[in-house]
RNA sequence: GACUUGGUAGCUCAGCUGGUAGAGCACGUCCCUUUUAAGGAUGGGGUCCUGGGUUCGAGUCCCAGCCAGGUCACCA
C-alpha cells in the first residue's frame, strides 16, 4: 500500500492529535503525520523520553578531522536532517547542528546487518524527512569526492517533524531560495534560525555584547542588581508608559520606562557603583530604531562626574569591540566606524556651529526661532530655547555624527534629572554619545540637590498639565531619598539593542531581537469565538461563519454594523456554497443586539 | 500617521492588453550502490491576503480593509 493510499486511516488515527487545529493540513503536512503513525505501528517513538549523549560536533569534527584521520571513528551527534539524497542502498543526508552541518553516510546492509532491512527501507528512506531530528552513531571519513562525512552505523529518531521546513540550498557560497520574507522570518524566528545560519551567530553577537560589557562592570567591582519592572509610579524618562493592574493590590501599576530613580535609591543606601541590564517598555510608535520593549544597560557611580563616565563610557565600548571583532573598527552600512579611544567631543552649541556656521549660544528664543526657520527646522510655538536647541542639533547635527561623537552640555529643560552645569547657566552636566547618526548612550552628573529636583519635578508637572504626555510625574518617594542625601554621581544609560544594531551590522531593530514586536495576525477564526456567538444565541452554523468574516467574538460583535454584517454572511455563504437559507437581515440585528437570547 | 512597494503551492518566485493558475526546490510513486544547490522518469499539491464593485468572464482593472517591508514624520 503507497503512503498516499492509507490518507484516511491514518487521518482516523491521528484525529486525537489534530483537536486544536484550525487549518486543513497541508498535503506534505499530512504525509508527515502518517508516516508519524507509521513509526508509532513499528513501535519505535518519534518522540523518546531518554537523553542521546553526543561526543562531538560537526565543527570538531571538520576542524580536526583532516589533520589526523585516526580521530571520531567512534562519534556519536545528533541533529536536525538538512537535505537527503537516497540512491538504491546508499543514501546521504546532510544534519544540522548548533555548530554547523555535516553529511551522512547511509548504507542498507549496515544499517541493517541482518535479514530485516526495515530500518533503512522503511523507516530512513520513507519515514523520515528533511526537519527530523536524529542522533547517529558512526565513524568519520572522507568520500571520492573530499567531503567530510560520518559513515553511519546506527541512528535513533528523536523527534519527528510535522512541518517542512523552508529548503535554503547553497553552493560554492551563492544561497538559492533563501528564506527572506521578513514578516515570516519574524513570526517564525525558529525557522529563521533553522535555516539562516548567519541569524544564528548575530544573536550570539549580541549576546556576546551583553556578556563583554558586564564582565568589565563586574571586574570593577559594580554590583549587578535587579529593580521593579513593575512600578506603581513611573519616571526616569520622558516617554509613555504600558499600564496594567494589579487585582489584589487594587492598583494600577506601570511597566517602567526607566530604572533610573530605583538605581538613585540604591546609591543613597550606599552602595557605590550599581548597574542593571533592564527592560524597559515605552508605548509608542515603532519603526526600526523602536521596538515597544527595548534593553538599557544603566549604571550609577558615586561620588563621579560625567567627565569620568565618558571615559568609562569609551573605554568600556573600546573594549566590547574588541572582544567581538578583535579590532576597533566595525563596518555598519556604508560606514566603518572606529569605537578607539580617544572618541571626539563636542558641546551641543559647538556642534551646532561646526554644522551650520552659526554659534548660537547667546541667542534668546526669538532669535533662535528665526535661526532654526532659515535652517529649514520645523519649529512651533510651544517650544522653547532649550526644545528648539534639541531640534536644530537633531535635524543638523545628529544624522551627520557617523564615528562616535560625544555631545556634552544639554538645556536643562530637557534634563529634568541632570545637575545643572558648573559653569554655564541654562545647561546641565549631561552627554549623549551619538554614533552612526544615533544616540547610543545618556549620562549626566546626577541632580543630588533635592530643592532643585522638587523644582524640576514641578516643572514637569506643569508641561503635564498643558498636555504633554510624557511629562514625568512626581515621585515623593524618591525626592525623599535624594532629600536624605545621594552622594555626587554619575550615571548612564546605554542602549543595547542600539550598540546590536551597529556591531552586529544590522539596519532594523527587528533583527537583534529574536522576537520582535509584530502586529497579531489575523487568524481564520478561533473555536472560542465561535463558541461566544453560539452562546449569544446565533445559529451555530452562521457562528463559524461569523468568525470567518473576520469577526473574532461577541465584543466585536457588538460593534459591528448589522448590514455589513449581513452582506458578509450572505456573500460567505454564496461563496462556500452553502446549501442554507440566509439569515434575515432582522435576524442579524438581533444577534447584534443581544436579543435573541 | 503620510507616502510607497509587496502579499500567488511548504519555500523562492513568474503570470503580458482581463480568457481553463505556472516554474524551480520540497513532497508522493518507480528506477538507480558515493552525491556536491539540482541522478532519471512520473505524479500530486492553490481561500491567487480579505470583502465589495466593474465585466459574459478578475490572480490581473476599480474601491475599502488587513498584514508586512521601505522612506518620512512622531518619538529617544
Amino acid at each position: 500500500m503507497s503512503r498516499s493510499d492509507n490518507t484516511h486511516i491514518f487521518l482516523t488515527f491521528a484525529l486525537p492529535f489534530t483537536r486544536k487545529m484550525k487549518q486543513k493540513l497541508s498535503e506534505q503536512e499530512a504525509i508527515r503525520r502518517e508516516a508519524l503513525a507509521s513509526l508509532r505501528e513499528l513501535d519505535i517513538d518519534p518522540y523518546p523520553a531518554e537523553g542521546y549523549d553526543i561526543n562531538a560536533s560537526s565543527r570538531e569534527i571538520k576542524e580536526n578531522f583532516p589533520s589526523d584521520n585516526s580521530l571520531f571513528q567512534d562519534v556519536k551527534l545528533a541533529g536536525r536532517i538538512m537535505g537527503r539524497r537516497i540512491m538504491g542502498s546508499a543514501s546521504f543526508a546532510e544534519i544540522q547542528d548548533e555548530s554547523g552541518r555535516i553529511q551522512l553516510y547511509f548504507n542498507r546492509d549496515e544499517i541493517c546487518p541482518g535479514e530485516d532491512k526495515t530500518m533503512y527501507n522503511t523507516v530512513f528512506k520513507r519515514l523520515l524527512d528533511i526537519g527530523d531530528i536524529i542522533g547517529v552513531k558512526g565513524f568519520v571519513f572522507t568520500t571520492k569526492m573530499g567531503e567530510i562525512t560520518i559513515h553511519v552505523k546506527e541512528f535513533t529518531i528523536l523527534c519527528k517533524s510535522l512541518r517542512p521546513l523552508p529548503v535554503v540550498k547553497e553552493k560554492d557560497g551563492r544561497v538559492y531560495d533563501a528564506f527572506t520574507d521578513p514578516e515570516q522570518r519574524y513570526r517564525h524566528r525558529y525557522l529563521d534560525l533553522i535555516v539562516n545560519p548567519e541569524v544564528r551567530e548575530d544573536f550570539r553577537r549580541r549576546a556576546q555584547l551583553i556578556r563583554s560589557m558586564r564582565e568589565f562592570l563586574l571586574n570593577r567591582n559594580y554590583l549587578e542588581v535587579e529593580t521593579p519592572v513593575l512600578q506603581p509610579i513611573y519616571g526616569g524618562a520622558a516617554a509613555k508608559p504600558f499600564k496594567t493592574y494589579h487585582n489584589k493590590l487594587e492598583t494600577t501599576l506601570y511597566l517602567r520606562i526607566a530604572n533610573e530613580l530605583y538605581l538613585k535609591r540604591l546609591i543613597v543606601g550606599g552602595y557605590d557603583a550599581v548597574f542593571e541590564f533592564a527592560k524597559d517598555f515605552r508605548n509608542e510608535g515603532m519603526s526600526r530604531f523602536h521596538n515597544p520593549e527595548f534593553t538599557q544597560m544603566e549604571l550609577y557611580v558615586a561620588y563621579r562626574d560625567y567627565e569620568w563616565m565618558m571615559g568609562l563610557v569609551e573605554e568600556m565600548i573600546e573594549k566590547i569591540v574588541l572582544d567581538l571583532h578583535g579590532t576597533t573598527s566595525v563596518k555598519t552600512g556604508e560606514h566603518i566606524i572606529d569605537f578607539k579611544r580617544p572618541w571626539k567631543r563636542f558641546t551641543m552649541y559647538g556642534a551646532i556651529e561646526h554644522f551650520t556656521g552659526q554659534d548660537i549660544s547667546e541667542m534668546d528664543e526669538g532669535e533662535m526661532r528665526a535661526f532654526a526657520k532659515r535652517e529649514g527646522v520645523e519649529t512651533d510655538e510651544s517650544m522653547g530655547r532649550g526644545k528648539l536647541i534639541d531640534e536644530i542639533f537633531g535635524e543638523k547635527c545628529e544624522p551627520h555624527l557617523i564615528q562616535p561623537t560625544f555631545i556634552t552640555d544639554y538645556p536643562v529643560e530637557m534634563s529634568p534629572l541632570a545637575k545643572k552645569h558648573r559653569e554655564k547657566p541654562g545647561l546641565v552636566e549631561r552627554f549623549e554619545a551619538i554614533c552612526n547618526g544615533k544616540e547610543i548612550c545618556n549620562a549626566f552628573s546626577e541632580l543630588n540637590d533635592p530643592v532643585d529636583q522638587r523644582a524640576r519635578f514641578e516643572e514637569q508637572l506643569e508641561l503635564g498639565r498643558r498636555g504633554d504626555p510624557e511629562a514625568m510625574v512626581l515621585d515623593e518617594d524618591f525626592l525623599m531619598a535624594i532629600e536624605t542625601g545621594m552622594p555626587p554621581t554619575a550615571g548612564l544609560g546605554i542602549g543595547i539593542d542600539r550598540l546590536a544594531m551597529i556591531l552586529c551590522n544590522k539596519p532594523s531593530i527587528q533583527d537583534i531581537l529574536f522576537f520582535p514586536q509584530m502586529r497579531p495576525e489575523k487568524t481564520g477564526g478561533s473555536d472560542e469565538g465561535k463558541e461566544e456567538f453560539i452562546r449569544a444565541g446565533v445559529p451555530e452554523q452562521w457562528a463559524g461563519l461569523l468568525v470567518q468574516a473576520g469577526i473574532p467574538g461577541i465584543d466585536a460583535l457588538k460593534s459591528a454594523n448589522p448590514n455589513k454584517v449581513f452582506n458578509q454572511l450572505c456573500g460567505l455563504r454564496k461563496k462556500l456554497k452553502l446549501d442554507i437559507p440566509p439569515p434575515g437581515p432582522e435576524e442579524v440585528k438581533d444577534w447584534i443586539k443581544g436579543e435573541s437570547q
